[in-house]
DNA sequence: CGAGTTTGTTCTTTGCCAGAACATTCGCGC
DNA sequence: GCGCGAATGTTCTGGCAAAGAACAAACTCG
């Protein structure tokens, strides 16, 4: 039951209806692929004449393509359809703390190439440096396929519409365009996202074809913070200010350790890569100061988790540490929003095997009932580029979304 | 940008855009009754002979109707249409702990009698009074109006489509199906939802007309227990277990009293009117005996209330510690799903000008934002009766909402 | 009392869904 | 090789609702 908002409803035309079928054909062609005209008239149970009118628009459109005939047991042999994804390129840029990484992805988001550098502090650089490597990589790897867009991840707030960076910490961003320049220096529209709720948006776009795609979840990333992407009733939740999905700085106890928002024992002081590595070379976190212990004692959270692979003790014992912390920060997920389930994303997965049991006992103890304990907890491995997905994700996704009425 | 979800879609059909044509009109006309086809046309967009014809509909349907001509500074006189509500009843039953509350209402939610008796621990018999209750109700104050239905409200998790209650510990039900003896003993359609849902509802479907209506916002319920009600993007957030909402068992410190849930530091351990009660008689709060001391002491919450509003130092004390651990609370719905407001409900409201300064200060304290710490915190007095409008919500909204299409 | 203005109704046109009819293409059996 | 049945895909006609023009109604003002 959703409510009309009358402020700013979209009435419905004589067009509308058609608007409705032409997405829902094109979500059923992507998520069975291939399909034929008559097997898609029998799912939306409507004659296969107007299956013939609508994927003739698609088709004009360029959103789908005719594929070959196929053997049937009898009758006449379909010809199949198929979204038209492969010749469709999205350059994919995650701007982080330390380096800048640049993939070219089709529409579905599989990779084609990919590039990375140190990141540039100097905010024009970066765009210079930006606009020549996307240059080059489409030059040297588009051939005849167009680029229809940019998807850029950043780890910070995003204001909806505008797709100003709001706050950046890691950055130091506050309230920069970093679309306009970007958008001017290649003529490429570009999209901007936080990097969690990219991660979801991927997860949710493309997710693997007929896999069941979950309507409820969140998508955690744990790296030098710990960010949360929410999506709740097929929509991403960003709340009234763009800063829904801060997990990270709840509080697991009153007294704890000060992060650098100002409160006391939140969850991303115990369970973020750099309260890990702390852990690790047994200092105390102290926010303020990590980053500087850290450069200097030149370890990082990869070679932690490959120490603790390899059976360290003091590798183990800090990830353990970190494991149940995140566990009590999964619960409330699990209490606040009943997800179907949770993704987690970042390096620490990689020893999902050693952290899974720890944080599934942290959750069991704390759940409300036995099926919110049951709750789904799903590592995503950095090695599949959740947040290049992400920004691939931000480009296609607005082709098969639902049209916005009422 | 939404999903389609390809499993349990709705195609568009030749009626589609009169569907939701028809529901945005009815809703405008809600909300800026009384007015003219002519201003409809204009808000719509849509030409004043589209409008006659859909209005005509609605006034067939008996969904709205005309009322006089009025007033014109030139021209031709409107004629003002109205939403049929006053003479569409609805019967709203609050179950609680202690009292079981019934109300006759209009599908505005304007209240016409009011009755409540002992709640009776043996189901049979609870469904036996209820009938005999609302009969009597309807026959000395219905008149020659229809009763549409019935909206009953519980403390307690309430599964989405059968309306069977799931755990409600307050009433000791698990898994109890009061729906279907409910609508066998009366004849009249039951909607059965939790109790911070509705009061959520009744703020969205029942709002002041004119007003703003929130299309995400937190209802935070303070009673027994802590309960929350969270709309995002204009729909209700049940998740996957409809148990979304347990704000009340999101721990504030890792090492606190421990909870009837298991868990330690829980939200509600500190901030229940059990708990702000135990804190009043100057002893430890401990869930298994906390009803026991109360019932044998024989103070309630709404005297403790009413002493501080006196001034009695104790009683004042008592709720300021409430009030401290109840803004730490609704810190982490701020932080998780960026309200555009927050309403809190429950018997503790009759003191907010006591408790709103220290409330803000603790959200302050712990707010990432500027923005995020000027999240309106509004309170809604017990007087208002909220659960029981949100009883009348269940009833009234479906009429509407949205139709569910793609 | 007529001109001007606004509201509300009626009527025609246009576009899309719905469903029947038709064309196409295959396997199978004689 | 040819007819038959079956399934796919296309074309055509009908009906309904939106769009918008034209018209009727009702009021004010000079």
């Amino acid at each position: 039951m959703r409510k009309i908002n009358t402020r700013s409803f979209v009435r419905a035309t004589r067009w509308t209806p058609r608007e409705i079928n032409l997405q829902i054909l094109l979500n059923l062609v992507r998520e069975h692929e291939p399909i034929s005209r008559a097997e898609l008239a029998r799912r939306m149970k409507i004659g296969r004449g107007m299956v013939t009118y609508l994927t003739a628009e698609l088709i004009a459109q360029g959103a789908l393509y005719e594929g070959d005939t196929v053997d049937s047991p009898r009758g006449r042999r379909p010809q199949m359809l198929y979204v038209r994804t492969q010749d469709r390129l999205v350059v994919a840029i995650d701007i982080r703390f330390s380096s800048t990484f640049v993939m070219l992805t089709d529409f579905s988001g599989n990779s084609i190439a990919l590039d990375s550098f140190d990141t540039i502090p100097d905010r024009e650089a970066l765009v210079r440096e930006l606009q020549a490597r996307v240059r080059r990589m489409l030059a040297e790897h588009a051939g005849a396929r167009h680029c229809e867009g940019i998807g850029l991840v950043v780890p910070g707030m995003v204001e909806q519409g505008t797709g100003r960076v709001l706050n950046a910490p890691q950055l130091g961003w506050r309230n920069v365009d970093i679309r306009g320049p970007v958008e001017a220096a290649l003529g490429i529209p570009v999209h901007v996202e936080n990097a969690p709720i990219a991660c979801a948006l991927a997860r949710m776009w493309l997710g693997q074809r007929g896999a069941a795609v979950p309507t409820d979840f969140v998508y955690v990333t744990v790296s030098d913070g710990i960010g949360a992407g929410v999506v709740v009733n097929g929509q991403v939740v960003r709340g009234q200010t763009n800063s829904a999905g801060e997990f990270g700085h709840v509080p697991l106890t009153a007294d704890g350790p000060t992060c650098l928002c100002g409160g006391h024992g939140c969850l991303e002081v115990y369970t973020s890569n750099l309260a890990t590595l702390c852990r690790y070379l047994g200092q105390d976190f102290s926010p303020s100061t990590a980053r500087a212990l850290l450069t200097s004692s030149g370890v990082t959270i990869a070679e932690v988790v490959s120490r603790a692979l390899a059976g360290e003790r003091r590798a183990t014992d800090a990830l353990q540490e970190t494991a149940r912390h995140l566990g009590a920060g999964l619960a409330v997920m699990i209490k606040t929003l009943s997800p179907s389930q949770i993704i987690v994303g970042g390096e620490i997965t990689e020893a999902w095997e050693q952290l899974a049991p720890t944080i599934r006992r942290e959750i069991g103890e704390r759940s409300l009932t036995d099926l919110a304990a049951e709750t789904p907890i799903v590592p995503e491995l950095a090695s599949a580029y959740p947040r290049l997905r992400g920004g691939a994700a931000l480009v296609s996704a607005p082709l098969f979304a639902a049209p916005r009425i009422a």
